[in-house]
DNA sequence: GATGAATGAGTGTTCATTCAT
DNA sequence: CATGAATGAACACTCATTCAT
């Protein structure tokens, strides 16, 4: 129990303020337990960073893995604007993880820089693959123009930063829906002329 | 002289480390100066930090303005083109101010969330109306099809921003250059179509 | 079983690294269980150490005892000689008795200096004895020389607490037999002479 | 000045109590001053440990060289009874630097065991030289019977030791001066036989 | 007899900051 | 303009100890 709970805390306060933002002594006490107490679950302050970032990153990960399945049954448009959704809904649903991973998988801190450019990368072909799964089939159904799938692939995996960005900047709900659709309509218009 | 190789190394070391990852005694250190001498041209860490932020801040700002007027000779496309091109100058040759800007935009510290965003929201609007003008041309000339001005701001500056992202996670030049290109061509068979 | 472990390893321990560069959970570990587990047998780290010390006194003084005994076929000569051997046994055959023994008798902690000092004294006493014996015995046999008995005692005291230092920071055997024969060649040279 | 200061009671202290068993704050305080003062002089505690522990090893050492020096005048016998003594004075006005080097030769923390083996050593080697110098001349005089000058040299030092450990657990002078005495006179007697 | 969870007290160390010089 | 000395506050971490289980 409190082994889950600190590392719900210290999910949201890392991602919040960042490792050297963060004391252990506040996330200790946001649990209600004095700091040593962490000691009993892990073996640091940067053993507990990585098992809170390990899972933000696997829940993240895992909901890329999701995506190339529950989207099979929808058109190719709609499977592509649905990505865009979900990736909106697990930062809305998983606030604290998304924010963590998008921190410090553009400014991780020395100790880490490998093991997270390591994990990054994965993710980032598991993605790439949903992504060109889809663009294929749009090729293949005549629905997407026919044009490089790496094209294709780059642009829509720019777009998928690019709100990944905007999502922690603008913090009105109405303005980044707004930005989303636009995006992608965008996006679409190039893809199918 | 000491006061600007203080705000240089200070902006490179706030840059990589974030503020309360860097020591003022590192940048001291690698200045060649002893702590106490920051004393004499800042009032603390935190003057420090907002003086060279607000610098990074400036020159990026001063780096939107010169867009509009640089690039009134070129076509239409170059010119939307060239902003993301000088954009991708401006980190190459300024890549402390650039991360750093980019750092505390996204992840502001507490003390300075309100600055930061007031800063970043006027720099935002500046670089919004630039765009605007380019679209707006673009559509009168006839070269870009007649669509909703939002709609292709809104998508170019998705674009940016995704550049932005990857600038700082895709180290290598070469693949940075090509999903630039890659970004900008299914942009504009969008917004030509 | 564990209780005798415990006392084995907190010997070793004790003697190597001191009492307070000790730390119970090392001890603990070593013996394959958790720190809480010392408590069921001992009230706490000072009653550990002072079972160990004890038990590492007591296997000294009752070799000191033995030597009276076992001793008293030998010429007088022998015997004396036989004394440091049997003391140099001693050490090879229980390093971590002695060495824990050495340790604290030259430099007990606050908290154990009058219990040691008595226990050290006693001991102390009763080496002298023995070694009077054999000494009275030479004097009344001939083969020492005619003087003090006390300047007798005395030197052989001193040349066994150098042999006691000098085992200790001279590790190769070699260098410390021929200390030993020296140290007992010259003894006995002045006590015939 | 608060480095002397602090020098001079982390040697009381570090001798007293041991490494381990003597915290910063206790040295600062009885300086009177904070403990993070300690480190504008020393890095850390271990540096610290190792100024003073050099700082005692070397004002013994330097005692040991001026030994050769002031008693060529004597005779052989007073030049040697005389290094005890002056190992005696030594040890009555440095007790510190007396008791440290004596705890640190023969304990040295783990992390010192190298540097301590290796300073230890060096000045070993040079008190053989000195007591071989006098031996040598002894026999030469013929003051001391003709023997091997080893087994000479092995002796003393054996009788050196054995004062060294005895200094410091008979805290009577009157014991410790008779033990002297005796030692030396039995060494003599063999020496000259 | 043994453990997991927890803690109070304390440790070495860092850091921003001050101030006399 | 710059520094050496000093400090208060905080930090990560360790350790002996307790207690319910």
């Amino acid at each position: 129990m409190t082994k889950n709970k600190l590392k719900n805390v210290a999910m949201k306060l890392f991602g919040e303020k960042g490792y050297e933002g963060t004391a252990l002594s506040e996330i200790a006490k946001e649990v209600g337990v004095k700091t040593p107490a962490i000691y009993a679950f892990f073996e640091n302050k940067e053993d507990l960073f990585m098992a809170v970032f390990r899972e933000a990153m696997e829940s993240y990960n895992s909901y890329v893995q999701q995506l190339s399945d529950e989207q099979k049954v929808l058109s190719v448009k709609d499977s592509l604007h649905g990505i865009l959704l979900r990736q909106y809904e697990f930062y809305q649903q998983n606030p604290e993880a998304s924010l963590l991973v998008l921190r410090y998988v553009v400014f991780p801190p020395v100790f880490l820089k490998e093991t997270i450019e390591d994990a990054f990368h994965h993710s980032d072909e598991q993605l790439t693959k949903v992504i060109e799964q889809f663009i294929l089939r749009g090729l293949e159904e005549g629905v997407i123009r026919n044009q490089s799938v790496e094209l294709l692939t780059d642009a829509f995996l720019n777009l998928m930063d690019g709100l990944s960005m905007q999502y922690f900047y603008y913090t009105s709900k109405g303005i980044y829906e707004r930005k989303l659709n636009h995006a992608f309509e965008m996006y679409w218009r190039g893809a199918c002329s």
